[in-house]
DNA sequence: GGGCGATTGAAACGGTTGTCTAAAACATTT
DNA sequence: AAATGTTTTAGACAACCGTTTCAATCGCCC
């Protein structure tokens, strides 16, 4: 018998429990998820292996955080831009990376670990305080630099702040308030919202408030283009 | 004896239990909140009361979700304008609204109010998903009238509500994304984020991305006025 | 004052939670 | 084959949850 064949589970019982456990989490909650429930989804017919893998139900959740904080937006966050780069340019790209990686993260890694940190970030618990920090700082510093760049040197630190929050406020919106957006246009409506879409509509309209000018990118005949303001007069 | 006199609580325990049961919720979630430590909260030394005066405490949660939701933006909400009213002067209105009544709703009602329906408006439960439909929906109405009136009549109804959400998500982000922000800018910083500092950030930068010309209401003399953007060349 | 509905009190209920214990099954090495 | 360390199993544990019960108490009208 070349297979060892004792494989209702070949990987390892303590990643599908992690696995297991970020679902969980991420849909119900930290008090309404119950170790039973994630013992049975990931398998195991037996809840000890919670306290026998981790230690209890909190450094579970604790262990839980710290696998989804480690996303991959970090290794698109450090980008070397060519000398040439517009600054309206950064920023459509910043915005596009936020857009697609936590507003719309549901194609290239499995939905709860955004699910998970959101969650955090909205309501903060004391067990991921920490590991939420260390995951927005470096967002915030590279918005920061961009905005730096591109507006006036004389701007305040606190207005720099205020723009930074107005234009992730934008972006956070469609995944905070999804659900309101849903009621509000529609199920169908809302599908349509995809990461391109997102992406240019917030970047022209904070790129119109800061008074950067910015073109979209690809003409792309299909869509009429739509100005919100004819040219001035 | 013209006192009663029988007053450990002069009000009905009932509205006690229903704001004990509000602080509760909002603080910790449906799940979370326990009925013994609303009982306590409450000052009601018996745990029967809630399934006296309210069925469950599911029923319970869905008064108090009721109760939240009867709130004075409602009142605010209908205003009639002055022909000569521009419609920047709407928007600085309609903005001024929202982050005086709920994004710093904490002066004119108790905070949890709007700390519930922030809950349920994040994270709907089928229990007040109705509640919190009809909550919003004025909210949207309302800026909606206002925008059709400000912007060109060609612009497709998908673009507006595009438009509607980043306004409403920048002034949201600063209630639904507080943590973040008292993490990135500090705990002092933060508080000097009063209504009118949000207000006049917010409707001066959609006002710019929109193209409509606005002033600042007031001079103001103390605060240095500080332009995002000179004027164009 | 006696009767009566409304309210409160204390205790207990069955059910579920997270955690622990000890033995059984397994894998690996001696 | 025996021994050892690791993983799984089954079961029980105390603690807590929301709910129920039933008697005690209060306010009020006849």
């Amino acid at each position: 018998m070349p297979e060892p064949a004792h494989v209702p589970s070949a990987d390892a019982t303590q990643q599908r429990l992690l696995q297991a456990a970020g679902e969980v989490f991420a849909e119900k909650g930290y008090h309404a998820a119950t170790v039973r429930e994630i013992c049975a989804r990931a398998g195991v017919h037996n809840i000890a292996a919670i306290n026998y893998y981790f230690r209890d139900k909190e450094t579970l959740y604790a262990e839980t955080l710290r696998f989804a904080a480690r996303s991959p937006l970090y290794e698109n966050l450090t980008t070397e831009w060519p000398a040439t780069a517009k600054p309206a340019e950064k920023l459509r790209w910043f915005i596009g990376l936020l857009v697609e990686k936590i507003v719309l993260a549901c194609r290239d890694r499995p939905l709860w670990h955004m699910q998970l940190m959101m969650r955090e970030l909205t309501q903060p618990s004391p067990i991921g305080e920490r590991i939420a920090q260390e995951f927005i700082r470096p967002v915030y510093e590279t918005l920061w630099a961009i905005l730096r760049e591109a507006l006036p040197p004389g701007l305040s630190e606190r207005k720099l702040h205020l723009i930074s929050f107005s234009i992730v406020g934008q972006c956070m919106y469609h995944r905070l308030a999804r659900h309101v957006i849903r009621i509000m246009v529609g199920e169908d409506e809302q599908a349509t919202y995809d990461a391109e879409t997102l992406t240019d509509h917030i970047t022209e309209f904070s790129c119109r408030a800061l008074g950067l000018d910015w073109k979209r990118p690809g003409p792309k005949p299909g869509t009429k283009r739509v100005s919100t303001r004819g040219g001035r007069k």
